[in-house]
DNA sequence: CTTATTTTGTGCAGTTGCTAAACAAACTAC
DNA sequence: GTAGTTTGTTTAGCAACTGCACAAAATAAG
């Protein structure tokens, strides 16, 4: 009797199918095949049933093999199901509706500072939300928010919410998700919807990870100026890296120098001070307009002034070299095959990318930094995309939680 | 149709019964029920297949509830399979046999300078180890020897050997295998020896999460100053964390001062020349013998000067603080429940606790820190037996290879 | 155009890894 | 001694596959 492991929580047949699709990597029934290492009976089961629950529609027609009988193309359905993603910062919210493949099928963003009540903060993202899903009048798999805070796991509760004022222990996930009830959100075949909160850099890498610059990566390292304030996130294995409570990866808390500016965590030289979008403005002395995202106001004086004003340069320049100590700290203990960066951080490699490289491999031990690729995020929605992912997990990991069961 | 993934490489139902009966987390057939989430009628099934295979003996006789009948005990087989395992270091080697249960069959451990030569360095090791084998007439599931140096992964090669010289890409699992072979070691029934190679750190840490103090962790961080050289390591979820290429968790390369002393690696500040145990012996003026083991020298000059000696005191106290605000780094990006600390630096928390303790909570963001516990490794041959721990893997996660097949 | 060759999809029998339920066994509590 | 509790085992049954045979749909060769 060699028995396996089925009754453990390990992810189904169909939902791995399901995530080689969803993922692109098997867009015909003979690549999953292949990919899964089973029979084509038994992929034919698999297609069978995911046609069945109204996730994927198998296309006879086309092929494109070179040679023998075409095999099926496997899409998402463009009726199916969405999964419901928020993501709230400072200086407002945005949400979107994600379809299988990661294809945003309904967006919407709003301006304006968040009430720090928490009680009323996730009110207009949930009531704009439940507006996008009723027009599309498709089925939700789930939801997710993204927040610009640590976010323990499990539990789904705020703490060190910095830019928000969100006291510790504020709980995110309960709030969205009893908003969302109010709104008469509910998941497929009227069942109560399944809400997740997420800290909003890790959503990002996770949405990189699965839809953007990080997809063949096995051990993905992102690191972002959001809004206000520096993240990091780790994916590996397909997963989110997090620790044992959810507050791993504070790439913010970084130290780069340890004489360096007092930071609110009460250490000194954290990232979060020395190398953020305010730090930045504050040292090329543009003017600072309270009405503008600060994250805006520095990536525009990027723009403008690099690498002609040399005060904008030297901001830059030094900024580069603090954050480039810092990946190469992070290299050093992770061993990540990709580096992914986002906001403020995004633009500054695309303006600098030799400096900052430079400065990880002069910080690496064994300059072992060089050998990591580091680039910029590709997606333009990926904290929401991220999200997303987060409330598709359920499905992605076992597709027959959709049937009437 | 609800397809499990039993296809994928995942752990077999078995195998996740063994590891918890050899980690010591079902000692009876009613635990493992209760443990595994099957019904009695599966373990039954699977408890005989173990004891079929000559793993585990099922005692009938004793055991322990407070009502009912009682439940079977749960025992390794007092002649069954064993581990070979391997620790090379700069100043000896040592080998063991592993039973079932983390218990050291048997042991031998050489002092005297190991060969530079790499194809040398494996021999008295495999000579010594496959003695101890045909002693002790068992059969062995594989093998695996734990080096000071980072070994890639996969690949099983070292590189940065500082310590024994060997050149970057030395393969040093295919030459402890070598050696083994030529020393007639063979598998279970005949067949060739699986054999691992590890960082010496990286066993460590695996052997005390399974088989030590870091028990109860889900993520255990261990950063031990070794024979000569700073190392860490992170298990998470019952393995080792590798990093994308195996070279991950080099703590001793963590900086802990931008303007420090230059290391080997072409950075400045690592841990490995700030807070190692030359570093305390330069620092607090003991007489360095040649012919001793750097480590004991520095161990012994701890135990007698502390805190009495005022040199002593203050090149071990230096020597926490630096230790302490790596660690802080640390653990603020991965969010470990639980920190053990092996070699010198267990010396180091013996002798000044709050000291080190009090360096981590300082450093920490928010004084994350405090809350995580910093302890003592307990294994007295846990690099021995960690690397046990990988040549059990195999089995471990799936008992039936050991059957005719 | 016909005929091989290659590749893919499907139906069906068979195997395997479990569960559920009924029963027997071994202990404690009263 | 009897009742209650917990455990081990037997049996039937189901679900998730595999392996094989065969048909279908394309390209390549004649």
């Amino acid at each position: 009797m060699d028995l396996t492991a089925a009754t453990l929580a390990s992810p189904t047949l169909a939902g791995v199918a399901l995530t080689l699709i969803h993922t692109g990597r098997a867009p015909t029934r003979s690549a999953l095949t292949r990919q899964l290492g089973v029979t084509r009976a038994t992929v034919g089961a698999v297609t069978g049933e995911l046609r069945d629950l109204g996730l994927i529609e198998v296309d006879a027609g086309a092929g494109g093999g070179r040679q023998g009988r075409p095999s099926h193309r496997l899409l998402p359905s463009p009726a199916g199901p969405v999964a419901l993603a928020a993501q709230v910062h400072p200086d407002g919210f945005a949400v979107a509706l994600v379809g299988l493949g990661g294809t945003v099928v309904a967006r919407r963003a709003v301006h304006g500072p968040v009430s720090a009540d928490p009680a009323r903060t996730f009110a207009p993202a949930a009531e704009a939300a439940a507006a996008l899903l009723r027009a599309s009048g498709r089925p939700c798999v789930g939801a997710a928010v993204a927040v610009p805070a640590a976010v323990t796991r499990p539990g789904g509760t705020a703490v060190r919410a910095l830019y928000t004022g969100w006291p510790d222990g504020t709980p995110v996930r309960d709030l969205f998700a009893a908003e969302l009830e109010r709104q008469g959100v509910r998941g497929a075949r009227g069942r109560a919807l399944g809400c997740e909160a997420v800290n909003d850099v890790n959503a990002l890498a996770l949405g990189e990870h699965r839809q953007g610059a990080g997809r063949d990566a096995t051990h993905l390292l992102v690191v972002s100026a959001e809004h206000r304030g520096v993240g990091g996130a780790l994916v590996r294995d397909g997963a989110l890296y997090a620790g044992s409570g959810g507050l791993a990866m504070e790439a913010g808390h970084v130290s780069v120098d340890p004489d360096g500016r007092p930071c609110r965590c009460g250490n000194r030289g954290c990232l979060n001070v020395e190398a953020d979008a305010e730090r930045l403005l504050d040292e090329a002395g543009g003017p600072v307009a309270a009405d503008r995202p600060v994250l805006d106001q520095a990536v525009a004086l990027l723009r403008a002034g690099y690498p002609g004003d040399s005060r904008v340069r030297a901001a830059a320049d030094g900024c580069a070299a603090r954050l480039g100590l810092a990946l190469a700290g992070l290299i050093n203990v992770l061993n990540p095959d990709r580096v992914l960066l986002g906001g403020m951080y995004r633009e500054l490699l695309a303006l600098a990318p030799a400096r900052l490289r430079g400065a990880v491999a002069s910080h690496s031990p064994w300059g072992v930094g060089a050998g990591v690729p580091v680039e910029g995020g590709t997606l333009a929605d990926g904290g929401l995309i991220g999200a997303a992912e987060l409330a598709w997990q359920p499905v992605l990991d076992n597709p027959a939680l959709l049937r009437t069961a």
